[in-house]
DNA sequence: TTCAGATGCGAATCATGGTTCGCATTCCGT
DNA sequence: ACGGAATGCGAACCATGATTCGCATCTGAA
């Protein structure tokens, strides 16, 4: 927590207005429409109020960033843990991970778009590292669900093809899905449907699995 | 070509001087360290005899993309004519086009990364999509190769199949090789060696394409 | 050789957006 | 209801980096 603690009731106020107004417009206007003016504006604040609770604006960002992917990591734990994914077959499971990936991205995509570009292009080492810890988390959680049927997997090294693949899931999803600022990239777009999407990353991910 | 086209000598070298030093700025600081005097004090210029050849920065950094990528264009269409891609069996060549997609990242790592970036964040629409297609022409090529395989290929859309599957390829690599400024992306460096990378990828897109 | 246009120079200017700071207002314990 | 601390305000300030412009020098055709 990097902002400057609120003494009064009526300042945790302003602060959740603040957080709240800096997603919002991060979201609609992307980085570099964030302007420390327009969010304050966004808030019903002047610029100096902002300075009142952050020492600058990277603070702000930066618990923008922290709180969204503390509430991501939360909603995964939580869907994570629905007795829906339980013994269920692996085809079947990777399907149903790649598609909640899927909606993910679609729900937060003005906001993961900025976040992203904003962690990318930060130049705390320290930072990028601990933005892609958090970030990296529900991946984790999605390895060892499936690593829970290790017997199905056919790849010499099921761990590794199973944390790999993922990973490079989510950086190819990364790009279809946030590079353009309109929505999906276009190439992709103009290869196949939306709606099969899932379909054949899913394929391509149990191609892999199997060996 | 935006330049404002030299009419002496001297000044096409000044020219082709200030191209390769903001380049090679680009390069080496990044995009946020290609600032006009820091290229031009790399080309042993002073700011205005840039604003002398370029209407102002976009326009010399959209010829050093042109340039860029025509460059790889070219070179890519030189190897692929090359006679040991004839006559070989789809998993060869596939393994081959991958591994020399890596070794392009690799090769030109800081300036894709710049290139990138720049490319991403530009609010022009229509250079936005002009760089794709520069770029995705070798994705193109490869892909008009791969199909003359056809018959080895399971998948029930082949030709969707094979597009698809190196775009997202491309796609992660990009995260891959140039999300982190000092090299290989660390949570794929902790999941296997980098000579490792080729082998995966190539044995994931097989997969896919096999059905 | 001459000179008009081309080239090169770099200090000064401009634009943008983050940050400061002195003042006004509000809160809350006494 | 008083008074000091906390909060909020926003015009002024500052830093960065792109761009301009008047002047000096060079080039090459006549």
């Amino acid at each position: 927590m990097s902002a400057i603690p609120p003494r009064q009731e009526r300042s945790q106020r302003t602060l959740d207005q603040l957080l709240a107004s800096a997603e919002a417009v991060l979201a609609r206007d992307g980085l570099e429409g964030a302007t420390v003016p327009a969010i304050a504006a966004h808030a019903g604040l002047s610029v100096g109020s902002v300075y009142r609770r952050f020492p600058d604006k990277d603070a702000l960002v930066r618990e923008v960033c922290e709180r969204f992917f503390e509430r991501g990591a939360a909603a995964n734990r939580a869907s994570l843990e629905a007795a829906r994914y339980q013994g269920m077959p692996l085809a079947r499971l990777a399907r149903l991970l790649i598609s909640a990936m899927i909606a993910g991205y679609r729900q937060h995509r003005g906001l993961l778009r900025a976040l992203h570009l904003y962690i990318r292009t930060h130049e705390d080492r320290a930072f990028r590292r601990r933005a892609d810890e958090l970030s990296s988390d529900a991946l984790r959680r999605m390895g060892d669900l499936l690593l829970l049927r290790k017997s199905e997997i056919g790849h010499p090294r099921p761990e590794r093809a199973v944390r790999f693949g993922l990973l490079q899931l989510s950086f190819a999803l990364r790009e279809m899905m946030l590079s353009d600022p309109a929505g999906l990239h276009p190439r992709v777009a103009q290869l196949l449907p939306e709606e099969d999407l899932a379909g054949e990353l899913t394929r391509m991910y149990l191609g892999f699995l199997s060996g």
